[in-house]
DNA sequence: TGTGCGCCTGAACGGGCGTTCAATTCAAGC
DNA sequence: GCTTGAATTGAACGCCCGTTCAGGCGCACA
């Protein structure tokens, strides 16, 4: 069993997953060709195959990589107890998770749609357990008389919606720095999520970063 | 000039358009051939270019005019005055607008990135408009006092972010009707605005559907 | 009834696609 | 230094792509 330490399967594969990735995000799934892949890797087309069966395996093993590494990330995340702090604790998390992935989180919400009907069932499985997550805080919020809120299962997609937006126009360097995004999301959040801190809390934001002067509201993002 | 009454000119620009949408937004931009818009049309492939100089056309056209019309009839609209009005009135336009045109929705937050440089910054700039118009309200609100948002901007991209993705779950005859979703909808963006009244109005929609009991939260939407 | 033209066909163009595979390279183990 | 087998090449397969264009059809007008 020769050629072991020489060897560049090791380094090939996740070269070819990561251009991929990065291509597949940047121009999308279709648009994409396999010896577009090669090209970056600096390999032939047909080397692409000792790594994948297919383009679609491609496709779907990222997608299916990234929401198990999101699931396993949160499920290793030390949870306060709480209804406020859980909720404060996934809104961080995502949005400071999301933030570092930005190809990944564009090609999970881009492709799904380009993934064969088998592998569309088991990546959405992984997203609902998302979306679960932080139904349940709603869930035992509300129970616990925290929270405000009609329907969590509709307020669990429309505050996931609303986080998962953040990285549509996060630009490094922008305007507004990781910390002050986060905290600003968290305001909104706590507010929708209808809890009783909330008012103040956001008083005081807006104390911080005054509400009065109309600041130039046009030199702003990206 | 002949050829008048009997032309199908009138008929087939339209219909190309429409089945360009149908599947742009189905299968995506790049995944879509001319010849299979062409067949869902019922004429060859070389007719299409009769109607659109070519395939990238296409595709700037719908976006262009889904986003004009967004803005047209959004202009269009009869104004409430009070803070909490506008905003109440921007919310269940933007998600009864929505609901209606899950294709148009679907394919102008897919393809932006399908457009040459020259039409994205064409569409981007109707898309500016339109978000401006949410952060006017905010702006103005929290200048009177009605609502506590620290960054008039970023609040707008989150709302808008969270109200548009309701069309990526929606489903006609589903668990919630569409007025059903409005309201928890502007419940939500109320309290995420930090407004006064949002409290006693979270609390009164917590009534309607009562928290403690928990429903099952597994049949859900779709 | 003939003419003009809007509309559409159908074939063709050059090129890129996903995928396969025999042949080659080359380092590790014997 | 020979064997072995993983890694890779490069050519080939059949197919579909976006786009062009000469030609023909059929209706409104003269």
């Amino acid at each position: 069993m020769p050629r072991k330490t020489g060897s560049h399967g090791q380094i090939t594969g996740p070269r070819i997953r990561q251009a991929a990735l990065r291509l597949f995000a940047r121009h999308g799934y279709a648009a994409v060709s396999m010896r577009q892949i090669a090209r970056e890797v600096g390999v032939q087309a047909g080397a692409l195959y000792t790594y994948t069966p297919d383009k679609q395996a491609l496709l779907a093993d990222l997608l299916r990589s990234h929401m198990a590494h999101l699931l396993e990330t949160w499920a290793a995340e030390q949870r306060p107890d709480a209804p406020l702090d859980r909720l404060e604790h996934f809104t961080r998390f995502h949005i400071a998770y999301h933030l570092d992935r930005p190809d990944e989180v564009f090609l999970s919400y881009m492709e799904l749609r380009n993934l064969t009907a088998e592998n569309f069932a088991e990546i959405e499985g992984l997203r609902r357990a998302y979306e679960k997550e932080l139904e349940a805080i709603l869930h035992d919020g509300r129970a616990a008389g925290a929270f405000a809120i009609a329907d969590t299962r509709l307020a669990a997609m429309a505050l996931i919606a609303m986080l998962t937006g953040v990285s549509t126009w996060f630009r490094e360097g922008g305007r507004l720095g990781r910390d002050e995004i986060a905290d600003l999301y968290w305001q909104m959040v706590r507010g929708a999520a209808g809890c009783a801190a909330g008012l103040d809390a956001a008083a005081q934001g807006s104390e911080a970063l005054p509400p009065g002067p109309p600041r130039p509201a046009a030199a702003l993002l990206r």
